[in-house]
DNA sequence: ATTAAGATTGGCT
DNA sequence: GCCAATCTTAATA
């Protein structure tokens, strides 16, 4: 792509707000509750990454809960360690880790303070600084609108990596999360199936219906089960 | 001190 | 669909 090009979407000031919707900062009240609930209530909410030389947003599209020790699937299982310290402090705050030596993963910690739980990102929807999102995703990008249909991916389009783990979300600038007051809650169908690899925490938890995504999205990480689909979700189990 | 396994992705058959 | 990449973490000795 063209050095032009690259640009034309982060001209300094054209995003100097990174968006033109209706939006106000997260109420860290809304995470202070159980995980399950934190994820699908983080549905629709606008992430924005600011450094110094990007403004970069996305909507986020699709979630899974982690709760705490007694989740078998999370990394609260070994209790309060130093990787996982993020988890078990209060709500709205980022905890970043690394998965396979090569990527990054990112959640918000939700439940209150000192009771472990995080929502994992798993996909979102750019909608600005999409020339920074490419460029930092490399040959695989794909199409626009799915620079971000994945965990890791998520995290290098935002270039999120362990620099940011336990900062606050609502507060620091680096990365905030936004609600959109169009879209308080995803108004379309939500879909939610099991949590995506996790076989390893046994059947379980491993079959809890804990992913959540938004159905009409293009920028969902995978699909979802066929039986996953209502408006209202309903069962936590599944199967 | 050693080691097995991992909340993933992209490339290849 | 299979598999390697790459390194930190947490459990075991």
């Amino acid at each position: 792509m063209t050095a032009a090009a690259s640009h034309a979407d982060d001209t300094p000031g054209k995003y100097s707000t990174g968006l033109d919707g209706d939006y106000r900062p997260l109420d860290r009240a809304e995470l202070a509750v159980d995980a399950a609930t934190a994820a699908r209530a983080l549905l629709g909410a606008i992430i924005v990454r600011a450094d110094g030389h990007c403004r970069r947003a996305a909507r986020i599209v699709e979630t899974e809960a982690y709760a705490g020790p007694e989740d078998r699937a999370s990394h609260a299982r070994a209790g309060r360690t130093a990787r996982t310290a993020a988890m078990f402090g209060p709500p709205g705050h980022a905890y970043v880790y690394l998965v396979y030596g090569i990527h990054h993963c990112l959640n918000v910690v939700c439940d209150v303070d000192g009771r472990a739980g995080a929502v994992l990102v798993r996909a979102a929807e750019p909608l600005a600084g999409l020339a920074c999102m490419r460029a930092r995703r490399g040959a695989a990008g794909g199409t626009d609108e799915r620079l971000a249909a994945g965990p890791a991916r998520t995290c290098q389009a935002l270039d999120v990596d362990r620099e940011l783990d336990g900062i606050d979300l609502l507060t620091d600038p680096r990365l905030q999360l936004l609600r959109d007051r169009d879209w308080p809650s995803p108004t379309g169908m939500i879909l939610r199936g099991p949590r995506i690899g996790v076989t390893y925490a046994g059947p379980d938890w491993a079959s809890l219906a804990w992913r959540f995504g938004v159905a009409d999205s293009p920028a969902l990480s995978r699909p979802f089960p066929v039986e996953s689909r209502a408006a209202t979700p309903s069962s936590e189990r599944l199967a």
